[in-house]
DNA sequence: AAATTGATGGGCT
DNA sequence: GCCCATCAATTTC
């Protein structure tokens, strides 16, 4: 499948986007191996919506969102976790689409070492965590949520806030799942905008990260 | 089963 | 100083 072009990230609105992106291939070339997952579970934020990080203006933090649609914006959130979003407006408008769980395609075992690793460095008290691929709830545990998945695909703020997805080894393609049920429903982890309908996932997919 | 809470980085309200 | 687009252990029905 093609990677998705910049034409296509231009062609769509924020919303319509976040609904088209689910069924499509992350996919990150890194120089430790390739990883890749199948988009299940997104969110849109809206330049005039309360929770959008670019509702009120633009800073060093947000800058990425205002970059071309296409562009990856990355921030950290809680201590040691990152998010990732496929910014879906024009150069200047900040709107993005928070990619929150993928379906394992490729490298399962990486994604596990990276996963494993990081519960080294991160908090102290999970240092002692472990993830194992061998069983369905190991696996379905890699990318199921916003930090988790960054950290399975090795993906971090210094070289992949701001880069392109049409042009990096990081990118998206077209659709590899098709026919499936999606659900609307309210977005998570939020204090603003609780109540707009803009977080989008496959029906009964179990790598969903919240039902 | 569900609700609560601790960890503690980095950018601003 | 304060506020988070989280994760996983712990506590509480």
């Amino acid at each position: 499948m093609a990677t998705l072009s910049l034409d296509f990230y231009q062609s769509h609105d924020t919303l319509t986007l976040s609904q088209l992106l689910l069924g499509c291939e992350l996919v990150h070339e890194s120089p430790d191996g390739t990883t890749a997952g199948i988009i299940v579970e997104t969110e849109g934020y809206l330049t005039d919506d309360p929770a959008c990080h670019a509702y009120r203006r633009q800073t060093t933090r947000n800058a990425a969102m205002f970059g071309p649609a296409g562009t990856l914006y990355v921030y950290q959130i809680y201590n040691h976790y990152n998010c990732i979003n496929v910014v879906t407006s024009p150069e200047g408008i900040g709107e993005a689409v928070l990619i929150r769980a993928l379906e394992p395609t490729e490298g399962l075992d990486l994604m596990a070492i990276r996963r494993n690793d990081a519960f080294k460095t991160g908090f102290e008290r999970y240092r002692n965590n472990t993830i194992t691929i061998d069983t369905a709830d190991g696996q379905r545990n890699l990318c199921n949520g916003p930090g988790k998945l960054t950290i399975a695909m090795g993906i971090n703020r210094q070289t992949h806030n701001g880069a392109s997805l049409i042009t990096s080894k990081l990118f998206i393609r077209g659709p590899v799942l098709h026919d499936f049920d999606m659900v609307t429903t309210t977005r998570i982890g939020i204090t603003q905008g609780v109540d707009l309908p803009y977080r989008y996932y496959v029906k009964g997919n179990r790598y969903v990260s919240k039902k």
